[in-house]
DNA sequence: ATGAAGTTGAACCGAGAAGTACAATCGACG
DNA sequence: CGTCGATTGTACTTCTCGGTTCAACTTCAT
């Protein structure tokens, strides 16, 4: 069964290095023959595990996409159990979220996915699906939690969690030049706060 | 002279038709030769005017950045005069904002800026530098006047604005899915409201 | 009319990459 | 040890596309 190990271990390391070499050069400028080198293994290789470029293309971004949100969702914990502060807490997930969206693997991701919406229209299903709306969808539920306790204003935490991401992460796209530049982490602690301090202020308990 | 404006039609003709299929079927995928076509020209005629395909791309991502930007700045004009009814006047700025970045120029654009920013590095200096910064520089001059005349929370108009466009915008990815679907005209109502709500319970005077 | 500038259509060149064929090699399992 | 399947390197085919060349044609100024 180790050879059966091997093809996995073949298969993940394709995978990835199939997503690391799409990120930086983009689909159309990515060659088959780059993927396999990045991978450690031979072009034919490549095609006996998957057909075509595209489905290449199609499977890399797939696990990425897993791998992007099942890290957000992790970063929503400490939501469950507030502590007394809950600006503090919700600072601590904002910095938290703030990190994972700045990290490589996510820009990548939101590249890809913008660069070939167009070629690959059902890459979206695939991603997206399984993307901002669980996230939101488990954030609501927090939130929703918080209102019953009477910690927050009790009225639509869809539109909260919505909102609540939207402070935190369109700031983003501006400060990162579009994710080709990093930030610093001291700035993405005052962004944290700043865009905590304002859903507080529009969303807490009066 | 009017071969002067023959010259210059052509050249229009090609850098709108070169937007278009750009738009269309991305920067790889688009051929010279369909752009010609959708230009209405034959495709020495392209070579005539641009030396390089990168360089056709570059001027027409330029050319429909230009027009995205003016009409966005257009929108605010009305909070140069607003009326007694603050909240209002911001809701219909709000929605003109929303129907602009929503619409098939802009959403192309930006999703031709995410694709080829790796091969493009100096596209972002283009489009962005007169981009959104210009805007929320725009809008924040508006919002400082209104602090002053004490209609605003007077802290920090530049966050004010860049927090009233991500309520704004923010929402709006997940809507459209990422600009592939348009959204109905009420939704964009209730979308501007929504936002314009929230940031007047947060940034209004109390 | 004539000549210059611009445009056109068609054909052509060369590079680069997707996908394949094949023989040699490696590694596990009976 | 021998066999079978996966892997590898290499070379090849084929096709697409950027960019160019060139001769014929339009348009306009003098």
């Amino acid at each position: 069964m180790s050879t059966t190990r091997g093809r996995i271990d073949k298969r993940q390391a394709i995978l990835e290095g199939a997503f690391t070499v799409f990120a930086r050069l983009g689909y159309a400028q990515a060659g088959v023959q780059d993927i396999a080198a990045e991978a450690g293994v031979a072009k034919p290789t490549v095609y006996n595990h998957m057909t075509d470029k595209a489905t290449l293309f199609r499977h890399a971004l797939e696990a990425a996409a897993q791998t992007v949100l099942s890290e957000r969702l992790a970063a929503l914990d400490p939501l469950a159990t507030p502590g007394d502060d809950l600006p503090a807490t919700l600072e601590g997930v904002a910095y938290e979220l703030l990190r994972l969206h700045t990290d490589q693997r996510s820009c990548s991701l939101k590249r890809l996915l913008y660069s070939e919406i167009t070629t690959f229209p059902d890459a979206l299903d695939l991603v997206l699906d399984s993307g901002p709306h669980r996230l939101n969808q488990a954030l609501a539920d927090r939130l929703a939690r918080l209102a019953l306790s009477g910690r927050l204003r009790a009225t639509d935490p869809d539109l909260a969690a919505e909102q609540f991401m939207a402070l935190l992460t369109g700031p983003l796209e501006a400060r990162t030049r579009m994710g080709t530049e990093q930030v610093t982490d001291a700035e993405l602690r005052t962004m944290a706060r700043a865009a905590v301090e304002t859903f507080v202020r529009a969303w807490g308990t009066p």
